[in-house]
DNA sequence: TATTGTTATACTCTATAACTATA
DNA sequence: TATAGTTATAGAGTATAACAATA
């Protein structure tokens, strides 16, 4: 019940997303931790997917970080075998960046964990709320960044 | 499209939720700057509504603060006029904590001001989705954060 | 002894700048 | 010259510990 005006209205949507997203993180902390990874280690498995990533940078924009924050990550990842760093023949600066089996075990393991939890919360919900919800919710994160902060 | 499984199953909730709140509060700092307002003491004068806060640790409490982080926020408000912090005469140690009619009405300009950005957010949904989402998110943001976290 | 508000300190997280190797 | 990755440094944000006043 925070951030609420008076008696009309709605709360700010940030006023209730933000604390929401702090509490699911929370959630997920023991999780991640009973299995060895780190909030950023977990979110480099959930973005290298089949299609190799081809930069770090390009790995460390789309998962909200800075390119020189998540290198001690990958190197933590790939010295555990859970990811694969090749250099990338047509441009050896850059890094190609995959999953290992390994990895994409691992990941699956967790975040079916964490999803198990999330469903759990998802059933307090009316259907045709938790419905909305959802689909709204993926078509928001669907959005480039800047199209929400209104460039 | 971050954090999403091969092809079935749907992405994390706090994948999609943080990285949408980061965007929303991105969108809100330049209207709190153009106000004189930092993030922490919007939330302040959020929570500072008709009844006054009975302490100042409540009040950190209530907004994921720390009671130590805030105390540089209540003095910048107060010199401001924007709130009140008045020893309560029941128990001197604690001070009663209350917006004044400036305090206010600038929460009222800004809070304006905000939805109204995220409105032109919203109205991108269906209908039927931004109900059930709004919905769920109050629904949600209403329950204590240990609820979430799967106390 | 416990709690409120406060200050000072230490720590974590994050961003900035500078270096190398490739292009 | 520009870019990918790396390292080292500095800064912001946050939490921890200790204090005075009151209960």
């Amino acid at each position: 019940m925070a951030g609420n005006t008076a008696s009309k209205g709605r709360p700010d949507l940030a006023a209730m997303i933000v604390p929401l997203g702090r509490a699911l993180v929370a959630a997920e902390l023991p999780v991640l931790r009973r299995h060895g990874l780190a909030m950023w280690a977990y979110a480099v498995l959930l973005r290298l997917d089949d299609p190799p990533v081809r930069t770090q940078a390009a790995l460390a924009r789309d998962i909200g970080a800075d390119k020189t924050r998540i290198i001690g990550v990958l190197d933590d990842l790939e010295e555990r075998g859970l990811i694969r760093r090749q250099p990338d023949p047509a441009d050896r600066r850059a890094r190609l960046l995959s999953l290992t089996p390994a990895g994409r075990q691992l990941r699956d393991t967790v975040q079916a964990a964490i999803q198990q939890r999330e469903e759990r919360l998802l059933a307090r919900l009316p259907e045709e709320d938790r419905r909305g919800f959802l689909n709204a919710l993926q078509a928001l994160a669907a959005l480039p960044p800047s199209e929400i902060s209104g460039a």
